[in-house]
DNA sequence: TGACGTTGGATAATGATTCCTGTTTAACTA
DNA sequence: TAGTTAAACAGGAATCATTATCCAACGTCA
């Protein structure tokens, strides 16, 4: 009986424990809410899926928790720069190197990288791929010595 | 004397023409700031930049405008997901699949895109790398078919 | 030059996120 | 197992970024 529920349970209170989180009943359907949704899904959407089972708790319980998840590690954020509008002019094509503590980026040279391709075979079906874009991120010279415990909470 | 602002001053006309927009000075400056600026700016810095030159300008003006420019594409987003923070579960290495559309995120194994590596010459002097992401872009089947309009909007 | 689109400024609305406060709960200990 | 305590909770207020609306004045471009 160790069906994907019971997998996720596991999961997250040994990755609770190693934070020194506390295993709330209301953490743990926060948590199972993104394993069980394989979206990738929005804080809205992680809100709502939680209420169908708690329907008293709060979008800022649901704030703070994620948070908590995030700084811990026990969750991942899919999207880097999520919160800031960058903005740049250069239109050919090229790739991004980011550092993830003072959220510089740097231009690389597209042949730099050179061409990547994806079978077919793994991609969802009908799946038109336009673009490719990488994003090399680490930190820069002045983050490293400077901002040890910012970087270390940036995963 | 071709140099870099006289450059600038002659794509962003370009860009503006092809796109049927008016040359305006405040545009102008907006679009200089942009690329005066190598750290990918945040609308807040433009602000700050295009102020230094028309102190009058509303940070409604610079809203709109870069609002204006991203959908005609004079300029470009470096950020796909800005404005919405999106999670995960799976810790392993991967790499996402994103539908410009309807933002929808797939997982791609690690494996499939081998692994990237970038020479220490083109990298800024000091950084240090520390994953790499791999982001593919295009449209998914349904959005291909319904939301053309949409789509294009996406650059 | 004249028509038309754009700007500025003020304000309001919105949506996402954070903060605050009193209450409840999980985790630990006796 | 009951008691203690720090942490977590719900709910609402506050904050911040962003977008929308208005209109008179202005600048751009044909």
């Amino acid at each position: 009986m160790f069906d994907r529920r019971t997998q996720a349970l596991d999961d997250f209170r040994r990755r609770c424990k190693e934070q020194g989180l506390a295993c709330t009943f209301q953490r743990q359907m926060i948590y199972e809410a993104v394993v069980d949704s394989h979206e990738h899904p929005t804080l809205e959407l992680i809100y709502e899926q939680v209420r169908q089972r708690i329907p008293s708790i709060s979008l800022g319980t649901i704030y703070k928790n994620v948070k908590t998840f995030l700084d811990s590690g026990v969750l991942r954020e899919v999207t880097l720069h999520h919160g800031s509008l960058r903005l740049e002019s250069n239109m050919t094509p090229h790739h991004h190197l980011v550092c993830s503590s003072c959220k510089a980026i740097f231009d690389i040279k597209d042949s730099v990288v050179g061409p990547l391709r994806l079978p077919t075979s793994e991609l969802p079906a009908g799946f038109l791929i336009q673009q490719c874009r990488v994003e090399f991120v680490g930190l820069c010279k002045s983050c490293q010595t400077v901002g040890r415990k910012k970087a270390n909470a940036v995963n």
